[in-house]
DNA sequence: CTTACTTATCAATATTTGTTGATTTGAAGA
DNA sequence: TCTTCAAATCAACAAATATTGATAAGTAAG
């Protein structure tokens, strides 16, 4: 049995590498404005297509975008729950950490 | 000159490296019961001694944890703050795409 | 059907990150 | 001082991630 601890700690790993890279997050903030293309994307950061498409599935596969295909164009939009699911699972360890015994242990 | 936002997602890449590995999400969970020696981290997790200092070191260049020495033994906690500002820089990128005009874009 | 256009995928390579075992540093006690 | 113990650091290696350029897949239009 695997404990809920341990799959929170994959989700938030999962979540946290999907953001721990510039470039996804220059892509994220460029979607704060609503959802764009592949090539409005490419355009604004001055990018790759293929390197694009790599970080923007790694952010898809994390949950924090969709993807809506019109005609020749696929169109990314944030997913905002990802990031209300992140939040809450750093409130979770603040929650533990308020409500801890502080007993100090020593080594020796 | 640099801004703001730059620095930020910077920061946020930082925190976020830090929090994206189960090893160190899990040194974090340990902390959350109070400050504890790399030797009981090490007894806890059964990892080699080496390798927690890697990822403690990590976790401290990120502003996660704090140590503090007592004779031969280091004593690490968390550094609640940390979380606090993630939380806020997540709560940011919201924030930003609730008031974002909504218009939908076309390419062609 | 052919061409052009947008995006995804792939293989090769480069870069970054993590692990291991050995060594070093620093503190405490004999 | 010499020894022991805890932790950090280092060098060598392994594994995971990212980048690039080329190709494939899907769509639309001539």
């Amino acid at each position: 049995m695997l404990s809920s601890k341990t799959v929170d700690r994959e989700r938030m790993a999962q979540l946290c590498h999907a953001l721990s890279d510039e470039t996804r997050l220059q892509l994220l903030e460029l979607l704060t404005d609503g959802e764009q293309c592949v090539c409005d994307l490419t355009d604004a950061l001055k990018s790759s297509q293929s390197r694009l498409s790599f970080h923007l599935k790694t952010l898809k596969e994390a949950g924090l975008l969709q993807d809506r295909r019109e005609g020749r164009w696929v169109y990314y939009s944030l997913e905002p729950a990802a990031l209300e699911e992140l939040k809450e699972l750093l409130q979770s360890i603040k929650a533990r950490n308020r409500t801890a015994i502080r007993a100090t242990q020593r080594c020796d």
